[in-house]
DNA sequence: GTCTATAACTTGATAGAC
DNA sequence: GTCTATCAAGTTATAGAC
């Protein structure tokens, strides 16, 4: 029987508060109740509550990125990078949709210097999508839409999964979304 | 020259506030700044800081609903339904996107019990757009992707152009949409 | 590490003068 | 309708006893 550091129970409390009522709404005290401490003993654990929502989003952006090296050094047409892109998406969101909540939602609660370099990280992500879809659009795969409008009704299209996933198998799902997605991209 | 009246300033400046800090960030002080009053005669105009953003969530609410209305009494098909109903989406994030992402992500600092009659709304909606979906698939149109998979990529890849427009015309976004989503739809 | 106590401040909202 | 003054409650965070 291996027992959680209470670290990691209050980031996952914290997690699911955040994902119920917002960062801005919920306060120290509620997370303190949800792991039987009072609030002022959350500061033996945490620095402060801003250090909680950084560790929630910078950890899922690493996730994104890593992802996509991964897949850029495995796959090389601009249809299978894609394809496993929506995959890595349904695959996180499935995996931990609590914090993926937060870090679709709260992030804009982030203070500078942490703020900006968080939309640096995901301007990085987004342009490399934006090339691969570019190189398949070159290539013939790709219809010519308007490339931001591709890569923002695909990204977007992602992020249901997470709240309202309603008993598919993952599987079936998987296929189903990356249905939607590539028939409306592929030529 | 016509001046408007102050309580819709005041509403006008709210839903850019609450888009930009989020509901619950969002003071009565910082409201009456932006309008140069004070704080407290805020209150000669509106009862309370929720009464905000109930007015903004039944109307998009309704304008949502009324929408569909026309739709399904201007068309039979279930593809060209569908199709009009994401020209409604479109053109509604188009026309006044700061009140339409209040309305996308802030609804849920609602209180009951307009919480509850909030969610019955939606719930209303999408159900009227499974319908759609169901009567495509049963005569052919459609692919037989799970419908609730299909109605929630639809409508969540929806979300993203009332803030990130890049600038196209509004036809050309139109159209790129909806071959993206029809695309992937259609049998 | 957890507690009590408290500092320092912000919150939504009201009372009452003008 | 707008103001000043104020309230009661809530906020994050710290100090120091145990």
């Amino acid at each position: 029987m291996v027992r959680k550091p209470k670290k990691q129970v209050i980031y996952e409390a914290a997690a699911r508060l955040f994902q119920e009522k917002g960062y801005s709404a919920a306060s120290m005290r509620d997370l303190a109740e949800r792991v039987n401490l009072k609030a002022s003993s959350l500061y033996s654990h945490i620095r402060k509550k801003e250090e909680i929502l950084q560790k929630i989003c910078f950890d899922n952006a690493r996730r994104f990125l890593e992802g996509l090296d991964e897949i850029q050094q495995q796959f090389s047409s601009p249809l299978a990078q894609l394809e496993a892109v929506i995959f890595l998406h349904i695959d996180i969101a499935l995996d931990d949709p609590t914090s993926i909540t937060v870090f679709n939602d709260e992030w804009k609660h982030l203070e500078d210097p942490y703020l900006k370099d968080f939309v640096k990280l995901r301007k990085n992500y987004e342009q490399r999508l934006l090339d691969i879809i570019q190189e398949g659009q070159s290539s013939g795969v790709f219809t010519t839409v308007t490339p931001t409008t591709a890569l923002n009704t695909m990204l977007t299209s992602l992020r249901w999964v997470h709240y309202k996933h309603a008993g598919d198998e993952p599987e079936k799902l998987r296929k189903d979304i990356s249905a939607l997605i590539l028939g409306g991209i592929k030529v």
